[in-house]
DNA sequence: TAGAGGATTGAT
DNA sequence: TCAATCCTCTAC
């Protein structure tokens, strides 16, 4: 099943997240497929100070996820790595699940030829890297699911046991909202990215 | 308009 | 442990 904003746009966004988790994430980018298994996840909320868009801070960057569920929020992180979100809940109400990780499953070898450097048994576990493997750039930016480009299709649930919660990476500057676990990954699955 | 800093990563 | 690297936002 192909998912649609009906999928993205439900309240929740750690239930909506923890969802993700199993799922396969497909790009159609300079005309070749490539796609894995959603194995990693983050939740942002404009209710926590993680977010871009805390306190519903609305600026030219930000704006997407004020958008339509579904939309793709991929912006520029650290100057070097595009880092993809889904936009979530209604529109006017910014939160968002960044992709972390996945473990590939289709076009292998046209993700190798992306990233020639990456050791090909960590070629998509981190958010930076697997954007890279599949073509993911801020060209994206806007654009909503499922679309040519960029699609995701629902698999089969993944068991409640099988998914950990855990605090997010990379975002100490929030305070208490820096202990909140919506951090979401796959039980004893190589690929998800390390701390 | 200048300056600081960031949802990362790979090399050292 | 640190540099790469540049966009975004804030303060002036």
């Amino acid at each position: 099943m192909l998912l649609n904003s009906a999928f993205f746009e439900r309240t929740h966004v750690t239930q909506i997240a923890k969802e993700l988790l199993g799922c396969t994430l497909f790009t159609k980018i300079d005309n070749q497929v490539t796609g894995g298994i959603i194995v990693e996840t983050e939740a942002y909320s404009y209710k926590e100070r993680g977010c871009h868009a805390y306190n519903m801070k609305r600026t030219a960057r930000t704006q997407v996820m004020f958008g339509k569920p579904g939309t793709l929020y991929v912006y520029l992180c650290y100057g070097m790595y595009s880092l993809v979100n889904i936009v979530t809940n209604k529109e006017e109400v910014p939160e968002a699940v960044l992709i972390r990780a996945i473990e590939p499953t289709e076009g292998l070898n046209i993700m190798q030829t992306r990233c020639a450097k990456i050791k090909a048994n960590k070629l998509t576990a981190g958010p930076g890297k697997l954007t890279r493997a599949l073509g993911i750039t801020r060209k994206l930016n806007g654009i909503e699911l499922p679309s040519d480009l960029i699609w995701i299709e629902k698999e089969e649930k993944i068991p409640k046991a099988a998914v950990v919660s855990t605090t997010r990476i990379g975002i100490d500057y929030a305070g208490d909202d820096a202990q909140l676990p919506w951090r979401f990954y796959l039980r004893e699955n190589l690929w998800v990215s390390k701390k």
